[in-house]
DNA sequence: TAAATTCATTGAATTATATTCATTCATGTG
DNA sequence: CACATGAATGAATATAATTCAATGAATTTA
């Protein structure tokens, strides 16, 4: 099976390059219900109609910006293998708040209004919802503690998975409240810190 | 100045709580978005017309139906002055999550998608943006904690204030992001246990 | 190579709602 | 009673999102 349909799937590829950038830009600058379709089409140099050849809804280009985001959160799991879990949790804290500094708050706010109510979507080869992603990660993360006996067996790590990562997502929505005027990823070590260590006091062995 | 106007008066507030009574049950039933002003009309047996003689937007009748959320707020701070430090951040969070399981789910939602943007809107009086409302409230709190000694002199209220507020919002976000299955009310005392206690320890006094 | 097929692209048409507004009518005032 | 006021109405308007039939370039097939 050679690879045809060379021409065509390049040009596919840049128009909807065209359109996710176009639509970052210009949500960025004037938030996501100010911009219309039209808008996004004409900044990317094609028509409305394009727009849904590769995106169902309006919403779903958010979808597209941020699914880097999820990438880079699975990615740095992984990444951080080898420290401790005080640092996992570190690293973890500080990625997800630049994320949320790098992308801005416009795209920052839509994504959370599209995640307040959970919609299936396919991640990874499966069927996830969204809050379920960011929740998986910080759960492997406190497994991972377990496997190397950072924290003891009986430690409740669905809850307090979904415990902290609730946290993350108050200085998410806080940083928006307050047009960006508090906490980002500089705050993450006081916020694991006085936060996330609390939690798992009960549970820590070291 | 005899109060005139009788029959008017009683019967424009009659329509506005019919209207309000109608967006509360359809809302919660299936959403905001779902909901159009046409179908609250036709609930509320009124013209859609009638809508706007009460509301500028079909998003500010979210915002009545939180006012009682507000004031609640702001009269359970008063209302638990007699009690310590511990005793009334406790109060103030089983009221704060108690309401968000009292109006629901997807007023809940709604809420936070209005509040992402801070809006001006007048409380008691003063133009302040939205959550400068819940803010205030955890700020006078801990003012009081300092006037009584409970808290050091030099703790920074403001900041710890909009930290605690996060997380709290935090619990919100998570429980409508889990269509309501974590967190609620009950966890109040190990929230504030884990969670708040932690982040004042260092200016506690007792 | 020519004919047939596929598929991205287009933009006008459709649809769905939110919002406005001229009109009507019941209530309040002098 | 005669005029003024303000609430109620619902058809008209405005604004976008979304659909879709037509087009033609790229690809496949014979």
């Amino acid at each position: 099976m050679e690879k045809k349909e060379k021409v065509r799937q390049v040009r596919a590829a840049e128009t909807r390059r065209k359109i996710v950038a176009a639509a970052k830009k210009l949500i960025t600058e004037k938030g996501f219900e100010s911009v219309a379709i039209e808008d996004i089409a004409r900044e990317a140099g094609v028509s409305t109609g394009s727009f849904y050849t590769y995106f169902k809804k309006k919403e779903d280009v958010i979808e597209e910006l941020n699914r880097s985001n999820f990438l880079l959160l699975a990615k740095t799991v992984n990444e951080i293998r080898d420290k401790d879990l005080n640092e996992r949790l570190k690293y973890y804290c500080r990625e997800f708040l630049a994320e949320i500094e790098r992308v801005g708050i416009e795209i920052c706010r839509q994504w959370i209004r599209n995640n307040i109510t959970p919609t299936e979507m396919e991640i990874e080869g499966k069927m996830t919802t969204k809050y379920d992603h960011d929740y998986l990660a910080m759960r492997s993360i406190l497994d991972e503690g377990i496997k190397r006996g950072e924290l003891s067996d009986d430690t409740p790590i669905d809850d307090l998975a979904l415990y902290i990562n609730a946290q993350l997502y108050g200085l998410m929505i806080a940083w928006c409240m307050t047009e960006g005027k508090m906490i980002g990823s500089k705050q993450t070590d006081s916020f694991v810190e006085k936060i996330v260590k609390p939690v798992l006091m009960p549970y820590s062995r070291r």
